[in-house]
DNA sequence: AATATAAATGAATATTTATTCACTTATAAA
DNA sequence: TTTATAAGTGAATAAATATTCATTTATATT
């Protein structure tokens, strides 16, 4: 018999993410998506039940990547402002990269698709960032306020970054990496 | 003969606003559309042409509103930090009190319907605070750095800041301007 | 090599959603 | 009042899109 080909469903992940970069969650159709992975309409009911169940194995797929790549090569036991640079470059240069997959999560949030278990899920991914942050603030180093504000400084400012990496069609040099980094460190630091 | 009803539009923009906090602009469909307007689909097509001149319609109002409403109270000929900050507080308050539209706007960027033209336009909104930067830089208050981050630290920040008060129901108190304020300005100053 | 099994196909069908239209209702103008 | 005109209605139709299925194709197993 023939088996699954385990290439599959990356090629229709990747399918489906390139068209929400192009237009969007709303304009996601199945017949677009399987043109685009270069797939017959019925092989993506092979592999998924119904569209719904497509996108929300894209979505939890999304969200583990990206809770692997924001604290790759950080060390909790190092000195505060490093492993708070790793974490900030980490998160940014993640999201650059893997721009589509921010767009996605993004949407999906605010997209008849997500249940209230799975924003709660992904809210956790932060958790060591959270700890971090706790720490900074222990050790006086950054602002004594309320970590969900300097999270809520922090991701909003990296988000928006990588928005207009991709839109603007700039690159992300080490003096921009710096300059956006300053920023952010001059407005947390005590 | 009887006059068109001045209130529909309004009304049919209001309740597109709605279905988009509450699922995202995929999830918007006419007959959803006319159901919470409390009017007949078939009345739609009176007001407008189609789906999509209704979405462009409401896009249209609302880059128009935004504009109005950041600007308010703001004197170009003051002193740069009391400007800096009016811009700064009207851009989130509004953003805060006008969340749909943050949304809409936001989901049509990356949605089928948008349009290149549109893009520009709506860029030209922050040109006002784009020269009070400038000036900002020149007497040396802030950073001498590109305008281009400056406003994107800004502004990704109040974005994020008018979600989560959103997503997890804080209140915009004086203090939590000031201390967001603060993480903010201590960024961007000299 | 032959067979069995499941993947893969894409046209056909089902479902959803946009749009139309024959009809009713309201109201300015005569 | 009466009339003419356009708003308003919602069921009917058209169009788009999701899903199925009869058929073909590939390949592990025998």
């Amino acid at each position: 018999m023939k088996l699954r080909d385990e290439n599959k469903v990356p090629q229709i992940y990747q399918a489906t993410l390139k068209l929400v970069r192009a237009s969007g969650i709303a304009g996601i159709t199945m017949q677009a998506v399987a043109k685009e992975a270069k797939i017959a309409t019925g092989t993506l009911y092979i592999y998924f039940n119904n569209k719904e169940s497509l996108l929300v194995g894209l979505f939890n797929e999304c969200a583990k990547n990206s809770a692997s790549g924001f604290f790759r090569n950080y060390d909790p036991g190092g000195p505060f402002k490093t492993g708070f640079r790793t974490i900030w470059l980490n998160i940014l240069q993640y999201r650059i990269s893997h721009f589509e997959e921010m767009l996605f999560i993004e949407q999906f949030f605010t997209s008849p698709y997500i249940e209230e278990a799975t924003k709660m899920a992904v809210k956790k991914i932060f958790d060591p960032l959270r700890e971090l942050i706790q720490r900074g603030k222990d050790e006086h180093l950054i602002k004594d306020i309320d970590s969900f504000w300097l999270l809520t400084f922090m991701t909003g400012n990296i988000n928006e970054i990588a928005k207009r990496i991709h839109y603007f069609n700039k690159k992300l040099t080490p003096e921009i990496e710096d300059l956006n980094f300053q920023l952010c460190w001059d407005g947390i630091k005590s």
